[in-house]
DNA sequence: TAACCTACCAAACACTTGTTAGGGAAGTGA
DNA sequence: TCACTTCCCTAACAAGTGTTTGGTAGGTTA
């Protein structure tokens, strides 16, 4: 993606942790226990309305509206409008890690690794799309704040990841080597998660066939040669 | 871009027109007449705000510090925060449209358009990077509010001229047929303009440089072929 | 029945937002 | 000197913002 890096720290784990225990010194949530499955729900809504509106611009009243309830309600089960953000992403980022790092671990030749990274990255944005398309409008200036520095740590690791990759396959000379590489970097990492734009599930494409066609046209080119 | 269609209304021409009239049914704006130099100066840092922080984020607050002045002394030069936005996307429309307009009536082979229309594009990219990227984040929005339907009217043109392009160029025989034309249009369409948000101007490579190896890759692929 | 918990509502809070109204200082032209 | 214009400031406005507080309906457990 456009703004990425490091593994997210365990969110999922820090936060229950907070609702259990409730110390003296945390001043907020007392020790309700919202059921995690509704938060979820809650999540998927919050997280189509970031999508379509961009997050600045989404108001805690239509996350309610489309959730189906008052605004005030939202905070029975988060504790800001921040922090919804804030588990959108990193649930996102684990999970797109997930698949990253099994791929990277794979111990692939370089073309190889680009396909399935790039295979990898359809399939997660048909899985998140509305995430993706949150991530890709508001990474650039979320990084800046301490509480999404994992943006800028995943951002990182991202660019390592692919960047090397790039590289392996420039020395093994299965990648052109007159091209400047990082300019290579971000044209492959750009035309995957833009795609996240305009992708919509249910399309006249599968992820899988989406990946196929990209990699053809990024590997080989669009134009014609002669045989 | 990704979101684009019509060349703009002539925006830069009504305006004037209600500033020199001052009809008694228009409600607002006195007979005042701030200078143009001065509001393009405004324009310029409002459109770096609007860029860095997104259109919602931006309070006019801010691009009020950026300029040197309070809030309030910004509708001396505007009549709202959103026609700051209105002027800033409608100039660069224009200008774009100015380019784009003369390569597709060069009468150029279908590759030779491209070529021209990538490389135009990476040089509007250079001179508007702040409003292209205010473009790529917002126009999705936007083009749903009627002042700003001129922006879709401006994605339907723009698509049409490269749809147009790549089909004669799968006709000619210079282009593959083996690819959805669509998803090549959006491919060729979201690598240029996606640059617009890590482009920096006096970087290592100049716009048309880096043309050049945008259209090495999308044209020939990055992949090492054997000769 | 009583106690308790979950999930929400109703109403307000302090603050920020875009915008306006009434100036006033500095310059220009007569 | 006077009138006028340009450009900004001060001070406020109403609406909208995220968030909190104190409930309460309905279910579950004892």
């Amino acid at each position: 993606m456009s703004d990425n890096g490091r593994v997210p720290t365990n969110k999922p784990d820090t936060e229950p942790a907070a609702q259990r225990e409730a110390k003296p010194t945390a001043k907020k949530k007392p020790q309700v226990t919202p059921s995690p499955e509704r938060r979820r729900e809650l999540l998927d809504t919050a997280a189509e309305v970031f999508a379509a509106q961009g997050y600045n611009a989404t108001t805690v009243r239509k996350i309610a509206d489309a959730a189906g309830m008052l605004a005030g309600s939202l905070y029975y089960h988060f504790d800001s409008k921040e922090s919804m953000l804030d588990e959108i992403l990193s649930a996102f980022l684990t999970e797109l890690w997930e698949g990253y790092d099994a791929v990277l671990a794979a111990g692939l030749g370089p073309r190889e690794t680009i396909e399935a990274l790039v295979t990898e990255s359809f399939r997660e944005i048909d899985r998140h799309r509305a995430a993706v398309a949150i991530y890709q409008k508001e990474s650039r200036t979320l990084s800046a704040q301490p509480r999404f520095h994992y943006l800028s740590d995943s951002q990182q690791k991202f660019e390592k990841a692919w960047l090397g990759t790039l590289e392996r396959g420039v020395a093994a000379k299965v990648f052109r080597a007159d091209l400047d590489i990082r300019l290579t970097y971000r044209f492959v990492r750009d035309t995957v998660w833009v795609a996240a734009s305009w992708y919509r599930p249910g399309g006249q494409h599968s992820p899988d066939e989406i990946a196929r066609q990209y990699l053809s046209m990024v590997l080989d080119g669009i134009a014609l040669r002669p045989t």
